[in-house]
Formats: structure tokens, C-alpha cells, sequence
DNA sequence: CCTTACCTTTACGTTCACGTAAACTTAATA
DNA sequence: TATTAAGTTTACGTGAACGTAAAGGTAAGG
């Protein structure tokens, strides 16, 4: 039984590599508070092994957060990112399953594909304010 | 005092175009409810005419709608899209609004960077499953 | 031994962006 | 004239994504 009782302290591993991760060490690592993170394993995104009542997370944990907060950025729901993963992780490959999973990256690339229109539009339009603004500046200096 | 009462009734025009819109007409035309574009001019966003009660938008005000919703795509919320309208409105062209606009187009800029570049991976991640899916599919079909 | 630094759970509070219901006015139409 | 169909204000409700105490456990260091 001598199990689940290793790397109790972070950075103080022995010969392989630091596979584990606490809480406040993702929580800096990606800059969001442990609190978000305990709140993403509540609503089923993350669920870390435990050492007592201590989370562990290990590395596919900490890809999963990863790619949780790039969901968030590009406008995801946590639901809809749980969704994602849900789909992903059953590899029960039902034809159904699949299906979904088909509608789903089709529905999510023709959002990502409206966004990079929109940020194309809105880059231009900041290089139009940003040379104009520095215009004016020039003018305010030799004026 | 014969003003403020031309176009009471939508698409009626006489000569010119339809230079202004209904609250339920611009609501159809981006697919949103008129309780949005309420709480938009609620908070500062729309400030359109008025006949009497019912609310007269115009050509720009239209644009500012399609601008907010952009932003909103974008992960903007009202309070930032406000404060660039204010920027941009103010043609004051103080030197410190004028940096603050250049801070904060720098700010965006940057943020719109690290979003096109989370769609880039995403896409790609997209490929790679859709092809997965289809590869499952085909030997569902032929298995 | 005591403090400090993390970790934990529980639970209520908060902000944003609206939704929704109530009660009303005005305008066009049957 | 009565009835839709739009608009209006006021005001309370809601879901998502946390923030923020409160109250406590544990382990290392002075």
C-alpha cells in the first residue's frame, strides 16, 4: 500500500522528471487562480488524481487546462468544451458519436472562420486609427 | 414645427432611401432581439433618434451595431467597444487620448494576434479529427 | 511550538449580458 | 370599432464564470 505518496513536495523529485503539477503551480504556470481551476474539475473538465484530498494534476491534465483556456479565448463555453472532450475521450466510435463529433468541428470551424474575417477587419481598421493617431501626435509636436 | 415626423411607417419611403431603420428591423437584420440593442444604448453604445417614444436609427448607428457585435464575436465587452467609441468619437485629439487610443489598439492588436494563432492550432487540431472521424466512418461502412 | 504557506470544502456574492413578464401607447388593418 | 402588431418603460430573473469569505487540515521552517 505504499502508493499514492509521492512528490508530496513539488520540485524535489528523485531521478525522472516533475510528471506532477499542484494546484497553485498550474494555477501560475497559466496565470488564472486555483479557484478557476477547482471550478473546471466542477463542471467535469479536470479530474486530477488525488494524494489524501490533494490535487495532483500530471501532464495530460495540464494539456487539458491548456486547451480549456484556448477554448476560452476563442469564445467557448466550458460546456461546449466539455462536450469536446467527452466526444474525444469515448472511443466507443459510434457512428453516432462520430457524427456529432463531425457536426461539431464543422460548426466550430465556421465560427473560426468568422473570426478570422472579423480580426482581419479590425486589424486594418486599428492600422487606420494607429496612423492617424500618430499623425495627429507628429502634428501636435511641430505645431 | 414639422419636424421629427417623416417616416413613421418602415419602407414607405418617398424619393431618396431607406435612410433609417425600426428597432425590430436592425434587430432582424443582425439576429438580435431589440432587448439587446436596448441595453446596448442603455450602456452608452447607440444613442438613436427619437419620434416621440419609439426609437429612429440611422446609417450610423447601424455600423455601430455591426461594430459592437464584431466586437462581441471578438470577446470584447460592451464597457472596452464604449470606451473605443468614446476614443474615437472624442475629436478632441488631446496628446493623452491619443496615446491612450494607440495603447489601447496595441493592447487589442495583441490580443486579436494571440487569437489567430489559437485558430491556426485549432484548425489544424479540426483537420486531424475530422480525418480521424472519416477514417472510422469508412470502415464502419465497409467492416 | 508557533507561524507561514499551501491546500481543502462549503456557500454565498458578483458581474456581464441579456431574458422575460407586466402594463402601457400608438398605428395599421379587418 | 376591435384587434393585432409593433413599439415603450420598469423591474425582477437568469446562466455563466468565477470572486470571496469562513473555517479548517497539513507540512516545512525558525
Amino acid at each position: 500500500m505504499n502508493e499514492d505518496k509521492q512528490v508530496n513536495s513539488p520540485n524535489t523529485d528523485v531521478a525522472k522528471e516533475c510528471q506532477t503539477f499542484s494546484i497553485g503551480e498550474l494555477a501560475k504556470a497559466f496565470d488564472v487562480t486555483p479557484r478557476s481551476i477547482r471550478f473546471y474539475e466542477e463542471q467535469g473538465l479536470l479530474s486530477p488524481q488525488r494524494s489524501g484530498q490533494t490535487r495532483i494534476y500530471s501532464k495530460k491534465d495540464k494539456v487539458r487546462l491548456k486547451l480549456i483556456l484556448r477554448g476560452k479565448r476563442l469564445g467557448f463555453s466550458l460546456a461546449e468544451t466539455r462536450t469536446l472532450f467527452n466526444l474525444y475521450d469515448s472511443h466507443q466510435n459510434s457512428k453516432i458519436q462520430l457524427q456529432a463529433m463531425l457536426e461539431m468541428t464543422a460548426q466550430k470551424r465556421a465560427i473560426l472562420t468568422q473570426q478570422l474575417e472579423d480580426i482581419n477587419v479590425l486589424m486594418t481598421e486599428l492600422d487606420d486609427v494607429e496612423l492617424r493617431c500618430k499623425d495627429e501626435l507628429e502634428l501636435l509636436k511641430r505645431g
